[in-house]
RNA sequence: GUGGGCGUAGUUCAACGGUUAGAGCACUGGACUGUGGCUCCAGUUGUUGGGGGUUCGAGUCCCCUCGCCCACCCCA
């Protein structure tokens, strides 16, 4: 607002009280589902070198061609902030010989990615992702075992009821030919096609499946369908996936029009999606990407991964949990110098034991460290004063039913202990 | 990159082109000299985003610019 201060950059943001407790229990969860499915955190740099994002996500994508920041470093080498993070664990478990420990080997990694874009609801410029990779197995069960994963995330998280969508898009044998026959199909049709259809026609004819354009959608019914044309190894493959869901009783859809934005895909890709969110409402998203390893230099190495959208879980959570605030144990009124001194003392005693304390401003009035402790919601206030001092002991006051009472002072870290 | 909406106090919002830009909430103090919340009283808070123009006079109208929000594109 005021416009001579520094602000945060366009498409970023503090992340801050109250909402930081949000995030952090969406952190909390993720960790706790991953583990259980024997996911261990991985750490990549955020920069790295540019090539490991025009090589991996392909390009002519939108994300290499318009939204990565990328920069020259002092020694001339282009470098670029991860638009997504998938690319820098593929260069990691390759450049680490990871693929030399017994598959499948199952990482996760949390944390901020950067797409240079107009910010809207839901899209930011840096944004946080918690990801999952699982590479090293090729059966539909992996598959399977993200979907769960990130299903029993959802729900543990409080977001029990959102839909699961499934596609394959099968993979360097059948794509080709499948290519081809919606080329054949909108070959007589392309006058009906929106501008950027058009444009896709050439370079992603996939696309026209997802495009919104009302004429578009009328110009594509009774186009061939993806799951129409798959080898017989990707069918097998899809029909195993969607048997183990069916299984697992993980609601889903078929969606053949669904269309992911990165080239590394290979048959199967998911989208988590919520109505209750913008017209940004992808919540999760990911697939399988069996080519990416080998394309980095490692053996061929099939893989599947996903990756969650933090923004949009949090802003789904705080519509619709509702978060207690973290409040401190006790607040310590104080009076006069010599309570000023010996409470900071008490304070310290009891902080020892990881209680959450808050000192009170000796100087000024009870009645305004009172009312700060309310404020802070604390659910005791004790009060030191000359009279407590001589007796040794310090009165409390409980807030919620202003229930008083004594207590030595040798023995507040006891009492504040048994309260906890 | 394109299109639309909006910028007034810490915050939510008022103010027909016309006096010194107001109110609720919040904050500070008091009523209650050592007891919070409720009530009442008092007080503090502004480059009306910035710049230019029209006008006797601009928060209000016009232009430029910056920022925010939403949508397209695309995506988590």
């Amino acid at each position: 607002m005021s416009s001579g201060r520094y602000q945060a950059l366009k498409g970023m943001k503090d992340i801050m009280p109250p909402d930081i407790h949000v995030w952090q229990s969406v952190e909390r969860k993720a960790r706790e589902v991953f583990s259980a499915f024997g996911f261990r955190e991985i750490r990549p740099p955020i920069v790295e070198a540019t090539g490991v994002f025009t090589r991996s996500i392909g390009e002519n994508t939108d994300i290499v061609e318009k939204e990565m920041y990328t920069f020259e470093d002092k020694g001339g080498r282009s470098i670029t902030l991860r638009p997504e993070g998938t690319a820098p664990v593929v260069r990691c478990y390759v450049e680490n010989h990871l693929y030399n420990m017994p598959p499948p080997q199952k990482f996760y990694y949390a944390g901020p990615m950067f797409r240079y874009e107009r910010p809207q609801s839901g899209r930011f410029r840096q944004f946080y992702q918690i990801g999952a990779e699982c590479f090293g197995s090729p059966h539909p069960a992996a598959d399977a075992e993200m979907l769960s994963m990130l299903r029993h995330f959802l729900s543990g998280v409080g977001l029990p009821n959102l839909k699961f969508q499934v596609n394959s898009i099968g993979c360097e044998n059948c794509r080709p030919a499948f290519k081809d026959s919606l080329v054949a199909f909108f070959a007589e049709k392309i006058d009906d096609l929106c501008a950027d259809c058009r444009r896709r026609y050439g370079q992603n004819p996939l696309r026209i499946l997802d495009c919104k354009v009302e004429g578009c959608r009328e110009a594509r019914k009774g186009a061939p369908r993806v799951t129409d044309h798959l080898c017989e190894d990707c069918r097998v493959h899809f029909e195993h996936l969607l048997l183990l869901l069916e299984k697992l009783g993980i609601p889903h859809s078929v969606n053949p029009e669904m269309v992911r934005g990165l080239d590394y895909y290979t048959r199967t890709t998911f989208e988590v999606t919520s109505e209750n969110l913008g017209a940004q409402n992808a919540v999760a998203a990911g697939g399988r990407y069996d080519r990416l390893v080998k394309e980095f230099g490692g053996p061929e190495t099939p893989a599947v991964g996903f990756a969650i959208g933090m923004e949009r879980v949090v802003e789904l959570l705080k519509a619709a949990v509702q978060y207690d605030l973290p409040r401190p144990l006790a607040f310590l009124a104080m009076l006069g110098k010599q309570a000023g001194i010996e409470g900071v003392l008490i304070a310290d005693r009891v902080r020892e034991k990881g209680l959450w304390v808050e000192l009170g401003d000796a100087g000024s009035s009870l009645k305004s460290q009172m009312r700060r402790a309310d404020r802070l919601n604390a659910q005791y206030v004790f009060i030191a004063g000359d009279d407590e001092l001589r007796a040794g002991s310090l009165k409390w006051k409980r807030l919620s039913d202003s229930a008083e009472g004594e207590v030595a002072i040798q023995g507040v870290v006891d009492f504040l202990q048994s309260l906890s």
